[in-house]
DNA sequence: TCGCCTGATAGTTGCC
DNA sequence: GGCAACTATCAGGCGA
């Protein structure tokens, strides 16, 4: 039997090995985009920014769309802007 | 009609407001903290320490004692050293 | 005297104390923002969509604009879109 | 001429691409990492106390032993226990 | 109802 | 030694 107090060790050391090993490779990951962030400002750029264009770009990708729209219609409801028309048009849509 | 595209603009206008206000009395809250652990150091204190230690406390107050006792089972499947009971007895008395 | 172990005591218990009452009022503060999250829910609005206006309010709030002068012109220079200037003149604008 | 708005449009694009690239294969590995927490849960594992585990592997791995000792020292000092003067033999060791 | 997923928070680390 | 970014943990909402 390879219980140990009730718990199938195998099972367990199975999982934490596989746990830390793709935790190293993560972690190994994490080291080389750090890298190429010291080569970027080595090469001059501001990684802070580089870093703001990134995630602006992940969400860009993303699909914002429909949130969006709600959300605008709450940035409009709070008077966000000048133009409520252009809020009362979308809403005319739906 | 208060209505703008469909939405309740003074109602929203009274959560956001309300939800803002208590964020920044919370924001107060979290400086004010910040300025105690800063004390703490200029008398001496390892600020590291100190979280830990309020951080005990409160778990302490809550109960921890059965994930303890899955916790010392874990480790002993694992026989994290060769003397298990050992182990076990650090564990409950962390 | 008032060490154990070499500890002020009385001092680290005043520090401690004095964490934990503020940590309190800090999570008395969180639950009343909860309570208006969800009052807003049961007025039919989309608490996810709140807290995101919200959160936007603040990110609007905070000055962005130097950052931004640098991310425009980074975003311009990947060719982000066909018409870097209305790029631009949209994160700008953000 | 390459620059764009005075930034090197290549290497900027380059820069990004790799991040981007290495990004995506940390977050893929983080969903492995999941997967197997997954696969832990539906053999009856806690998961919880599976983080717990693994965070504990690895501080051992670490050095933790100056910590622990001022930890204890702060413990003591605020009379977690009842018998504070097992705690100044302790410290009288020291 | 349970597990997943996102957002919030706390802790750690590295830079200045 | 403070500050800011990143990571990890946690809780609450959401959908199956």
């Amino acid at each position: 039997m390879s219980d140990v107090g009730g718990v199938a060790a195998d099972q367990l050391r199975s999982l934490v090995e596989r746990i830390e090993r793709l935790s190293e490779e993560k972690k190994a990951l994490a080291d080389d985009i750090a890298e190429v962030y010291s080569q970027a400002r080595s090469q001059g750029f501001d990684a802070k920014i580089l870093r703001k264009v990134i995630a602006r770009r992940k969400r860009d990708a993303a699909e914002l769309q429909e949130e969006d729209a709600i959300f605008s219609l709450y940035l409009e409801a709070l008077a966000f802007d000048k133009t409520p028309l252009g809020a009362a048009g979308r809403v005319a849509a739906e």
